[in-house]
DNA sequence: TGATGATTCGTTGTGCACAACTTGTCGGGG
DNA sequence: CCCCGACAAGTTGTGCACAACGAATCATCA
């Protein structure tokens, strides 16, 4: 089932990390649910290694804020509630803003073709929308978005928190509270919107830009989950 | 010869997060200055563990970037080059203005309580100058700043930041690079200001104070090194 | 004498067996 | 009928032995 060579080849750490995405990806487009109880010894089979260094993975992702290990209970895909959510947010404005504003470089011919390619797979998301594409795509454009500041930490923080909670967002998408179609519609406006500003080399314009398309998105995820929470409390 | 209790007690979570709070201050007080090997079969002798559960630990670091293990080598003390540098205080700057920003909270009688002790210490800190003392004094400092938000994923990025920079500053004390009673007197000052403002209860003014001494104290080790370099390249 | 290749040593990474722990179940007693 | 305690099953945490790997050393040869 698995064709990306899961298991074997290269050193330790890079072993390390093509698990650690591996299992980061599943747990952001929910292929592992929040709640999810992840089995270490299935999995270590699955991935073709033992205990040992899948627990270092795991451990990695606990530090992330992805799992959640109890003794002598199992290991759990954590669910983020919404104070969490909140404060993410705030922070994930402000630095989706430093990017344009910290080290910005203008982005290479690969980079920009690359963007163009997300366009690409954007528009054809429009005429078949799906949300596991979808959350694809969109964690692609972001991992190219944070390639226009070489400022190292700023990324990793970014990177951080956008994987901590976009899950919450595909959530509403697959709950139905939030539509699908509008949601690529607004998508795909973004990367042109922001493609626009890139390619005029204002990368402070694409940040904001960026910015203010996270706030919105926020907002509306916002305001679908209080119309729920208020009208039908614990069935 | 160590006396708080290394090894047993509590649960699997509390003595991870003590090894690692206790290995964390060792790198950041230059106890172990940056290129320092660490022995595994040692570390974990000494608190009263095995290699496993110190390897977690050590990984923890590693991923906090204080460390970095290389196969069939060693596990070494990172050092931060001038550029990493740059950038990790660039954003320092501004998560140091967010703190005033971003979910402030009035702080408890205990935490100002807290506050006062420190501007205490700093006061016998000038009487009798000592480099690891003032750097431990300085971090308590930081540990009590952050309480003044409730964003939590803020607090954990700009700990990380701090953590990972600290040390650099404490080895140009140590290096005689900046003058160690000049910083005492320009802490002592810092505490003071914030002090007055957490105390009207204007946590933004607390947060820009902060941010300023943040800067200065960031330019004036730029300068002195940049002093060093400039003068002596490579005997 | 200098260079080169095998070798030895010490270190980190891996796999496995067992300990520590929690949860759910089953039986007995009030 | 309910409650409580012991037991069993399954999970994560720990310790240990060995494999994989890199660097320094030493012997050998040109």
């Amino acid at each position: 089932m698995t064709c990306e060579t899961p298991a074997t080849g290269g050193s330790a750490r890079d072993r390390f990390e093509r698990m650690h995405d591996e299992i980061r990806t599943r747990i952001c487009l929910l292929d592992y649910a929040p709640g999810t109880r992840l089995s270490e010894e299935a999995l270590a089979a699955e991935l073709g290694t033992s205990r040992t260094p899948l627990r270092r993975v795991l451990a990695r992702l606990e530090s992330e804020g992805l799992l959640q290990s109890v003794h002598g209970v199992g290991t759990f895909v954590t669910d983020v509630d919404l104070r969490e959510l909140v404060q993410t947010f705030r922070v994930r404005l402000e630095l989706a803003e430093l990017i344009g504003r910290l080290d910005p470089v203008a982005p290479s011919a690969a980079l920009l073709a690359e963007f163009r390619v997300l366009q690409a797979r954007s528009k054809t998301l429009r005429d078949d929308p799906d949300p596991r594409r979808f959350a694809q795509i969109n964690m692609d454009f972001f991992i190219a978005l944070m390639r226009l500041t070489a400022n190292q930490p700023l990324r990793e923080m970014s990177e951080r928190l956008y994987f901590r909670t976009t899950r919450i967002w595909l959530k509403s998408i697959f709950a139905s509270l939030i539509d699908l179609k509008d949601e690529v519609e607004v998508f795909d406006r973004e990367i042109d919107d922001i493609l626009r500003a890139v390619e005029l080399g204002d990368l402070q314009a694409a940040a904001l830009i960026r910015r203010a398309h996270i706030s919105m998105s926020f907002e509306r995820m916002r305001k679908a989950a209080a119309g729920v929470t208020g009208a039908a409390v614990t069935p």
